[in-house]
DNA sequence: TATTGTTATACTCTATAACTATA
DNA sequence: TATAGTTATAGAGTATAACAATA
């Protein structure tokens, strides 16, 4: 009816951002799901590997979610045996969401598996070319900041 | 531990492409649970203003999701009044998942607001570094196929 | 016998609200 | 009185399996 714009290179752009995170989040759930894990789990278990144990309010923080949340999400990591809930030492309502060894070591592998991921994927790209591509995402990043989309909402 | 990389432009500009669409999934869910809308059914709701009517079965094709999953979906939009199930003229096993007026009209307001927000993501952006965007972001695509991540798995 | 869509069941991710124990 | 984490409840999105009606 109004093709003012018949799939211009905006359109375009958009929506291989989309399909892309589809892809990669369809892959990310599938590989996980064999070593008892899920994306969200995974997050905290990402968060956990690299600034230590945390109190499951400040992981609640963190990943943007409520704190009954996290309460399902450490529940299940340490169903799995990938966190401990230690008492805190000096005050006795919280507890600090801690990685066991087998968590140490998932986390480990998530890493390298991440490492070997970015490399199959820009690998064989132009470092420039992959450069320009961080450039022009980073100004994207920028321009959803600016329209509001950066934490949901101002709140008066 | 092991820096090997630290931090090279492949490991920014996959970060990035996390980032947007955390952005803007967040952002379309909040916008439109005010209407009655959720990401899945909108998706049912798009593909029907596109291409027509739609057996439940090829919904769930298109959707890359299972039959039953449509069936929820299809509820829902029912439910909001932005769908009928129609009995197909010729086989009456199928239903034809139909746009109601409502239905139209709410598509067509979501395509309007999508031509919106890709001019006021990169209206501002020089157009040839938008094509080149989307130039890479094409590049990307391919690789994640090459890569077997197109549609999960050549089952044997 | 194969296909369409359903019911039954289950799991993950998410939220708000009410409550407990502590600070 | 405020904070940390829980129960209680709810809804969306997803899956598999068994089943009905129809092809």
């Amino acid at each position: 009816m109004k093709p003012l714009q018949q799939n211009g290179p905006g359109e375009e752009a958009l929506g291989l951002l989309l399909q892309i995170t589809g892809l990669l989040h369809k892959d990310a759930t599938s590989s996980l799901a064999e070593r008892g894990l899920t994306p969200a789990r995974t997050n905290v278990l990402w968060h956990l590997g690299r600034s230590g144990p945390h109190l499951q309010r400040e992981l609640a923080e963190a990943m943007d979610v409520s704190p009954r949340n996290v309460t399902g999400l450490v529940d299940g990591l340490v169903a799995e045996g990938f966190v401990t809930r230690e008492p805190h030492p000096r005050d006795r309502r919280a507890t600090l969401v801690t990685l066991t060894r087998r968590g140490t070591s998932a986390v480990r592998r998530l890493e390298r598996e991440h490492e070997e991921f970015v490399s199959l994927l820009f690998g064989a790209m132009p470092t420039n070319r992959v450069k320009d591509l961080a450039r022009t995402l980073r100004a994207v990043v920028e321009r959803l900041q600016e329209l509001g989309m950066d934490s949901g909402w101002e709140e008066e």
